[in-house]
DNA sequence: TGTACATCAGTGAACGCGCGTTCACTGATGTAC
DNA sequence: TGTACATCAGTGAACGCGCGTTCACTGATGTAC
């Protein structure tokens, strides 16, 4: 059953979304094709109608992540607000429900590390989705090395909730607690 | 061929070395059980003599990379001399070859993720093994919050890491001449 | 200290299972006239 | 605009493979006397 242009350009969208998706909250290696194809209505057998492979679904899947948790940061910046968009960027990052929920979340601590043994077209998207963040951070910021320090700020709050996440509560409350007291 | 108990106990050694350096390099769930005991000079049947499942074994392994990784700060600090540790523990951290080799680096860019999805054993180890970096480097400051100051820090240096692993050279240059150029 | 036997560390085959990928098939869509 | 045919998106079975774990077996170690 030949579908069209239109559905199927649709069926790669949900295809990406879902992938993108599980991919932050099981990983690469835990998010098999057919649980991914499960997640967007289909049947495993279609997908390489869609993708040469599964690392192409992961490289398209990192940018699409980074697309949909910085768009509020990229709005406010587009609409010349940034430090107010920078802010909420920071309390959202630092939040319990992005600790919670890395499905959703940034794809720096939940997918780096699994990205930094795929292909260089994942790798790519990886850097091209976190000079994003930091160029719409830097805008919001005043004064000398803005980007140097926009890069240090986010590197920080990736590592916090990284370690937060991987850690015994007792200890991610306190490098949450402390990250949220000091933003840079 | 039963073994003498000093025998078990460095066979018991040999794998939780050789599981704390594949882990670092291929992540929890792209090491085998039968790889790490191939690289302990073993096969896969004798795992369970050591261990009851995988998930202890990943745990112990955690607290072995954690101290290895982190050995030279703490005699440093030991030793009475934390301001040198602390400084030659960040250049090293920042380094090339620690971005370059994740099997013999730090736990937290190379493992956090896995160990976010895994049991509450290993979870503590790793937030036992984190929390033990930040008081050897706490130890090298001067002044208010001291703590505070380590774990925003050591954040800092995993993102930065974590960020260059994931990304392509010209991002992975930038943040990490970046931190380099600014350790908090 | 010497002997007899129970223990158990390590081996290698086997288990059920899920993986990424391929393929024959289907029928609706796209195209050529 | 209508028709005939080629294309191809999606299905579901199948492939070879590696996974975590189990198990019967071995022979050296540990223990009881």
């Amino acid at each position: 059953m030949r579908v069209s242009r239109a559905a199927k350009a649709e069926s790669r969208d949900r295809i990406v979304a879902a992938a993108a998706r599980r991919l932050r909250a099981a990983g690469v290696e835990g998010s098999s094709v057919g649980d991914m194809m499960a997640d967007a209505g289909m049947t495993h057998g279609g997908f390489y109608r869609h993708f040469a492979n599964k690392d192409a679904l992961v490289a398209a899947a990192i940018a699409a992540a980074f697309a949909e948790f910085s768009e509020p940061l990229a709005a406010g910046v587009a609409a010349g607000e940034a430090p107010a968009a920078a802010a909420d960027f920071v309390a959202r990052y630092l939040g319990d429900g992005h600790v919670a929920h890395p499905e959703l979340g940034c794809p720096v601590p939940a997918t780096a590390a699994d990205i930094a043994r795929s292909g260089d077209a994942a790798r790519a998207a990886f850097g091209a989705g976190a000079t994003a963040v930091v160029d719409a951070l830097a805008a919001a910021l005043t004064g000398p090395r803005r980007r140097e320090r926009a890069w240090r700020q986010f590197a920080m709050l990736a590592g916090a909730v990284l370690i937060a996440r991987a850690s015994d509560p007792a200890t991610a409350a306190e490098v949450l607690a402390t990250a949220r007291r000091g933003s840079l």
